[in-house]
DNA sequence: ATTTTCAGTGAACGACTGTACACTCAATCT
DNA sequence: AGATTGAGTGTACAGTCGTTCACTGAAAAT
């Protein structure tokens, strides 16, 4: 067995076992097998964190020898730099996608949430890789997520400024305002991830009340 | 060398180096080993988690030899039983100082996020852990401490629902407060534990800030 | 048709892990 | 004074880990 089954990522997931399997370009092939490795070490390091990653594993998962990793990857390092990126990529096109939806704010909210939580449930490992490494990781990793983070955090206080009772608050408010948003947010994909699908609905229900009752306060506010 | 210097744990820690070494009674020597033990293994649980905690790096750090660990620790299991526990005594701990400290509700917020921080730095490690493991921790660990967290959030409900305009709140709206309070401090903790030490004050005023916005949304909550 | 390229192979390396076992020797008990 | 206990020691084992190296063989380039 040289060429057969590679690739298939435990289980039936590959077409054509016997006959022609179908005339893949090497390029193709390269490029397949690099997918592989790096949904095998998502799929790992969503589960037992990047520093409990295995190369051998992610070899063994993407149905390849330990040493034929190195023809993809120039070192371990490498590859998680690519994860990083990857699951950045994921959430920043959210964040994009739930800024751009809704037009009317005739319920912002509720369609935020919805978009977050959509999200969440079609990208489930690349969360629990970002939330893992955000808190539990080590070094660079933790600190590009929190940076990122950072960075993610002061467009939406730039969004913010442009609603009607925020127009007057100072800078300092406005990232104070996205930082209260953006942790209550993290929560809820916290519970997302760790809640069996079934109870989604509450989960965003909740979630929904938390920024009612946030937003319930600014008209209060006596900006500093 | 089989006595001088140990349990020394890397430093200038340890009186009477040279001198009599104190007259010791044999269980004294076993529970210092066994705090010398438990100190490394939370100084390396706080630095790389506990999925990277090493037997030999723990029994080096305390001065003893890795055989010897198993005097005191029956596997690295009951290790990182031993350390949930330690950690979560802590937070409960400061949880009830904050609960019992002001009496009179003049500036309970200010007081409240002062209690957190301080504890926060007076016990940098254990909360360094429980974040690490809250998250980016597997399996039994993290489980744990989110049964924990769950508690005390349902606790903070009880307690919020003695003020005056939450009398007429909901269980449930009780809860989804209290949810909110607890993942801004758990943010707050977080921005504590990775600033330097330095920049506290700007962390505690945005965490007031925080908490001030949500209280103020409060009055005009329309309970569900 | 021949040469070149290169993804994938398999053995071997040195360093690391948790754990088992037989041992020592000073504090404690009888 | 003598026997017992048990914390700490040193060696050894089987298992991981990331990485290196020389290799094969089919696709691509000539």
């Amino acid at each position: 067995m040289t060429r057969a089954d590679v690739n298939g990522v435990t289980g039936p997931a590959d077409v054509c076992s016997t006959a022609m399997t179908a005339p893949e370009t090497r390029n193709e092939r390269k490029e397949r097998t690099r997918r592989a490795l790096l949904d095998a070490a998502l799929r790992q390091a969503s589960e037992r964190g990047f520093a409990g990653l295995s190369l051998r594993e992610i070899a063994k998962q993407a149905g390849v020898v330990p040493t034929a990793f190195y023809r993809h990857f120039e070192s371990m390092d490498e590859l998680g730099v690519t994860l990083v990126e990857e699951s950045m990529r994921a959430l920043r096109t959210m964040i994009r996608g739930a800024r751009n939806a809704p037009g009317g704010s005739a319920d912002l909210i509720r369609a935020s949430v919805r978009t977050l939580s959509e999200h969440v449930r079609s990208h489930e490992e690349h969360y629990w890789f970002l939330v893992r490494e955000r808190y539990g990781g080590t070094g660079a990793v933790r600190q590009t997520i929190g940076v990122e983070l950072k960075l993610l955090t002061g467009e939406l206080a730039v969004d913010l400024a442009r609603f009607d009772g925020l127009r007057t608050w100072s800078t300092e408010d406005l990232r104070m305002l996205a930082d209260l948003i953006v942790s209550a947010m993290l929560a809820t994909v916290m519970e997302l991830l760790e809640a069996r699908p079934g109870s989604d609905a509450e989960i965003l229900a909740a979630a929904e009340r938390k920024l009612r009752l946030i937003f319930l306060g600014v008209p209060h506010w006596r900006s500093t």
